[in-house]
DNA sequence: AATGAATGAGGATTCATTCAT
DNA sequence: AATGAATGAATCCTCATTCAT
């Protein structure tokens, strides 16, 4: 018994250190951007001296690339569409107030993300890459999303509203950085559902076949 | 005349340094934020020293702020409603297409501001508070247009869809520094004046006496 | 045997740099005060690179006091009073001609110390306060010193003559310095010792019970 | 009238500058020693850009050996001997208290001035030797002064004497500088005065004729 | 008599990373 | 699995000084 605890603690420790490492990275990177996030800082907010880092990652680009990594799997999950029934138009705009609500939970993948994005260095980190993947998975997802609600639409078109549906929710999420909790996010995302199917109807009677 | 050339370029030396200091500095800081941009690539690439960077600018906060301040100007002139006649959807359309053509034609200043508003460092650099408030001013005429354009909107629902209009062309210009030129930001910017009168329209009609 | 020296050479090999370091800090500090100290020369001369010296200090004011509390042991040992016997007044005098001999051994602590004293920086640095708190442990003993010598003296007086001995002595350490050899420490140490003998002698008489 | 006026202004303003320059200087070095004053230092305290001031002063070292040179008349006025007549003690009191009250009224002075004597660099900067060359000044005058108070003794013994009688004004000066008010300066002054009345008649009984 | 601008050297400090233990 | 120590390159910025005007 205290074998197994102990034998535990110790194989434990190493993940346990690993899942430190990336708390506290995620927080750094996701206020201050690659270039903003040193392995010192990290050191000290994790506890664990610089070179420990070093054990669990390559460097420092392979460990912005394991927080992007983690915190998709938490991202990911509101953007599945709900398996229950009603009008495309009801679970579209249900989808739209998880997406939101999801920005507000975990507000750090996606400021890193679009840090990560904006700055374009000569060696392309990793962890801009994973991003960008993360985000075409997205992506790809929300053109079914569209192609289940309009059937008829064309292809190019279909991709169109998806782009604008997502640049949309990133600059909801720029404005409530900005803005703080003077934005209504709520009210933005129930705008941008009706404006979304508005578009969508439009668009599906522009081209009646696609 | 080949005297005042030579004098006035001896004599306008400092301003022409500045000049060039802020064009190396707006075209690295765009590219890499606020942490990304060295004084030393500056120098580098303005072909001056480092120290006399120093001498134009206090230290590099004022530097990024001033670039920030400098582009602001180029960039506002998009905004204004143009003085020609025509429906007030026409004008919209209009602006609409203006503010995408500039965003294609000055894009440092959007990716530099957005970066500078993602990064949350401790001691707010005066350049993020800079493109704040240049912000806040695109964000007072947007309203102003929209109210010209329904003028028996609620104020709140203004500044709503003031919000929405801003934030789907910081969107759209994400969209783009991934996507490059596969995303038809001419396409997305028509689209979103189409929807945005739309909406107008429908909460005007929900809200007859603002 | 070999083979713990080497292992303990490598293992205390942080001790051991630390050392050098304060070595040569204490070196350079002592001949040219706060200011005129740059990492770089400790570095040079300690043959560690400047980056290790931060391993070991968290900056330069942090060194600087350490060089201070390092000397301070060697320093204060001078002041015992010994515990031999005899007369009062010929302790007194063997324990001028002690301090005396100090001062021509360590002489790097004073100096340092009274740059450090005479340099008002804005931001008073620990090393300064360092030196400060030793020489008010300096100052009691010696009014401890001669509360025994004049066990009638009023408190005042003894922290008069305190400071009085205290004062020549900083100024014989600078009349070294001027003067060098040609200063004799040693006749002005005598000199002190019996003129103090008198002033307390004095100041006994002038006021017999404290 | 207007003629002359404005020559004297425009004559008299090379001179305001230097004076304005010396007492920024002064300030500055007087606080923060050799090392510690910096060009630009005294370029935002006096006003003038750091130009100006090598108008007037090949260097810094000029510059700082002028500082020392303009307090020296200020400071040497104390020294002189009244013409008044008194027994040679009173009049030896009487200079004590003088010299201790320019301690207080121009305390700029001898803290550059030790300031400089502590340092140790290893070009001399001329500074440090015209302040030698005042305090040899002083050295004589003193032996001079004790001469007149004690006729028979022997010159080394003079000399001793007044080394003595300098340093531990230098040494008042610094407790002064430590301790601020709390330290009695014309407490100390007195005892040193009577003191050293003593010591030269002790030391004229020791040898008789020199 | 004065100054705006420039400049190379050097200031303290932090960087990402490595290595022996 | 972890870490104390080290390191060279880079960081931002200040230095004393010069020069054309």
């Amino acid at each position: 018994m205290p074998d197994e605890r102990s034998g535990r603690r110790r194989r434990a420790n190493g993940e346990e250190s690993r899942r430190k490492i990336l708390d506290a990275a995620a927080e750094i990177a996701g206020e201050r951007g690659y270039d903003g996030t040193s392995i010192a800082q990290v050191s000290a907010r994790c506890g664990l001296p610089a070179s420990s880092i070093y054990w669990h990652f390559k460097d420092k680009d392979e460990l912005i690339a394991a927080v992007i990594e983690r915190s998709f799997d938490r991202w990911l999950a509101a953007f599945t569409l709900p398996g229950g029934d009603g009008p495309p138009e009801a679970r579209a705009v249900d989808l739209a107030g998880r997406i939101g609500k999801a920005l507000l939970d975990t507000p750090d993948f996606l400021r890193l993300g679009l840090l990560l994005t904006l700055e374009r260095r000569p060696e392309e980190p990793s962890a801009r890459r994973k991003f960008l993947e993360v985000r075409e998975i997205a992506h790809r997802r929300l053109v079914g999303i569209i192609g289940e609600l309009a059937p008829g639409l064309a292809a190019g078109q279909a991709r169109l509203l998806a782009v604008y549906a997502m640049s949309a929710a990133d600059g909801f999420f720029i404005a409530r950085e900005i803005g703080g909790d003077s934005v209504d996010l709520n009210g933005l995302f129930e705008l941008h559902a009706r404006v979304l199917l508005d578009a969508v109807a439009r668009l599906a009677a522009e081209h009646p076949d696609g």
